[in-house]
RNA sequence: GCGGGAGUAGCUCAGUUGGUAGAGCGUCAGCCUUCCAAGCUGAAUGUCGCCGGUUCGAACCCGGUCUCCCGCUCCA
């Protein structure tokens, strides 16, 4: 694991040096958690948010994109639950020095009761065999009553300390059980705190007649606010989605691994709207179309894998990650959630507005259920920036590093070099330049040893290399060398566009799967 | 928030009886070179994280402070 922490440090300071990822406002020490896109990484950011629009909505006749804003009205994020749901109560325990959600502990000491229970169930399963009666059992046998009234009335209690934000009673709780820390055993706790992920802001200028905002803490409900303005003026019909991709906040208590959490993050999701009763399937049909999405990038597939939620949150009847294989362990890449009527349903209750869908078919209006696919694109760009990165010895003896990244999503396609910067061979190589900047990114570079220059390339991730030496002159041909293989072929020079089109272009890539 | 580590050139770092800063790589200019980095010449770049104290004098000693990185809860 210590090689892989190094590897992942190799990582970072690559996207730096090489302009991929810098820390934020880094001239005044940074800020945590938050980073920029350096002129590469914004190309390799943009070519793959370009690749999961293409794939998404160019692809989907029955999916269309928006563009919400970040801002909404804050009654949004009651109806979305997040006012509620992402409010944790922390605990920290003085002794050991861990962090815990107060509500979690008191959780599960009632779990502890409730193992208690179980266990005079089995007993008495055992002394009765056939005879035994369990719902009787329960019902009768006086010390399970007990556990059953002491678990029911803690969590009755907690239930109505969290809902009055009386975090001192839920302290006096965990004190009154004599909860000890898990990990020392120590009862010494400091105070409950609450800590709210949403970031909140201000709009309006003058102070009193401000109304107080959040910054999204997800892009879906965009979507879920918008449902009928897209359904009714796109003439949409079940099952069709919206898709949209943009920013999100969350104000981590613990933001860290470089752009794998960040406070500000991009996602790129899809909420597919179908009708209920639907959703097994089409849980099933996104799974597998997402996971292929993937692997056409050409990334082996043993990097990733499917984890199915056990715990589901507060919107979900069934919850799926794709999980890729980082450098710090397979982690959450994509989600893919069936979120139920949840939503769309709670905007119905809390905007006072019908946000139902007339089925023909059925000839009856009804709440869609929703089946959600939302990516990380910072993630995916770590995933994939970090799946590039290799480090080379070479049959030589000398090491290179490179980055193989997918050439549809290089930053730069393709690098034009005239072998000597003489003998009129930069300005044939700056021809070609201006032939291909039209239609992929390209770059010219004339200074030190062509070598030299192939393994700054490398460095970046650029699949190709055009040389023009003293030959092109001549008959018209360049050589064209390939990143990963470092093997070189001539070709003439007017064959050249179709040769990387082909290579590079989203098409060629979609198709693989 | 708590614990640990660290802040000196773009990067990696050196710099103890405290005497106002250095190396390698990289960058830039030029030379030489007909195909896989580290040939030659020259150049630029740092208020040594910040503030204060001790001292004739602080990157170095003392006090404070800020920031980043790693671990603990959460998630895209």
């Amino acid at each position: 694991m210590a090689n892989d922490n190094d590897t992942f440090k190799k990582i970072i300071a690559h996207a730096k040096e090489y302009g991929f990822v810098f820390p934020s406002s880094e001239i005044y020490d940074g800020l945590s958690a938050v980073y920029d896109y350096g002129q590469n990484g914004v190309a390799l950011k943009n070519n793959i948010r370009e690749y999961w629009w293409k794939s998404m909505v160019q692809l989907h006749d029955n999916i269309v994109g928006i563009d919400a804003a970040i801002f909404m009205h804050p009654t949004t994020w009651k109806a979305s639950g997040h006012v509620d749901a992402f409010n944790d109560p922390l605990i920290d325990n003085k002794d050991s020095k861990k962090r815990y959600r107060a509500d979690v502990l008191v959780e599960d000491y009632v779990a502890k009761i409730e193992a208690k229970i179980e266990k005079e169930i089995t007993k008495a399963a055992k002394r009765f065999g056939d005879q035994f009666d369990q719902a009787q059992f329960v019902a009768t046998n006086p010390r399970v009553i007990a556990y059953q009234e002491k678990a029911d009335s803690i969590l009755k209690r907690l239930g109505q300390s969290l809902e009055k934000e009386d975090l001192d009673d839920v302290k006096a709780l965990i004190e009154e059980l004599e909860i000890a820390c898990p990990e020392s055993g120590s009862r010494n706790w400091t105070e409950v705190k609450q800590f709210n992920l949403m970031f909140g802001t201000k709009l309006g200028a003058s102070a009193a007649t401000a109304m107080d905002l959040y910054l999204r803490p997800e892009t879906a409900q965009g979507i879920f606010v918008n449902f009928l303005n897209v359904q009714k003026t796109g003439r949409m019909k079940l099952p069709f989605g919206i898709a949209q991709t943009g920013k999100a906040f969350r104000n981590e208590i613990i933001a860290r691994q470089f752009i794998f959490r960040m406070r500000e993050f991009e996602q790129m999701e899809m909420q597919f709207f179908i009708p209920p009763g639907s959703q097994k399937e089409w849980h099933q049909h996104w799974k597998k179309t997402r996971l292929n999405w993937h692997l056409s990038l050409g990334i082996p597939a043993e990097n990733y894998r499917f984890h199915d939620h056990e715990k589901l949150a507060h919107y979900a009847d069934a919850a799926c990650d794709i999980e890729f294989k980082f450098p710090f362990g397979f982690k959450e890449l994509e989600g893919i959630h069936s979120r139920t009527d949840f939503d769309l349903s709670n905007h119905e209750k809390y905007a006072g507005k019908k946000l139902k869908y007339f089925d023909p078919d059925r000839n009856e209006s009804y709440t869609p259920y929703v089946l959600e696919t939302s990516i990380g694109l910072d993630r995916m760009f770590l995933a994939v920036f970090s799946h590039a990165f290799t480090e080379e010895t070479l049959e030589d003896g000398n090491t290179r590093t490179v980055l193989k990244l997918p050439a549809v999503l290089a930053p730069t396609k393709v690098a034009v070099l005239p072998l000597v910067k003489k003998d009129g061979l930069p300005e044939q190589a700056r021809q070609l330049v201006d032939m291909l900047k039209w239609d992929m990114a390209t770059v010219y570079d004339e200074k030190d040893a062509v070598g030299r220059r192939y393994r700054r390339q490398d460095a970046l991730g650029t699949p190709f290399c055009i040389t023009v030496d003293h030959q092109s002159l001549e008959d018209q041909t360049v050589t064209l060398r390939d990143r990963d293989s470092m093997e070189q072929q001539r070709v003439s020079m007017a064959e050249i566009p179709a040769l990387l089109a082909a290579k590079v272009n989203p098409k060629q890539w979609l198709l693989k799967r």
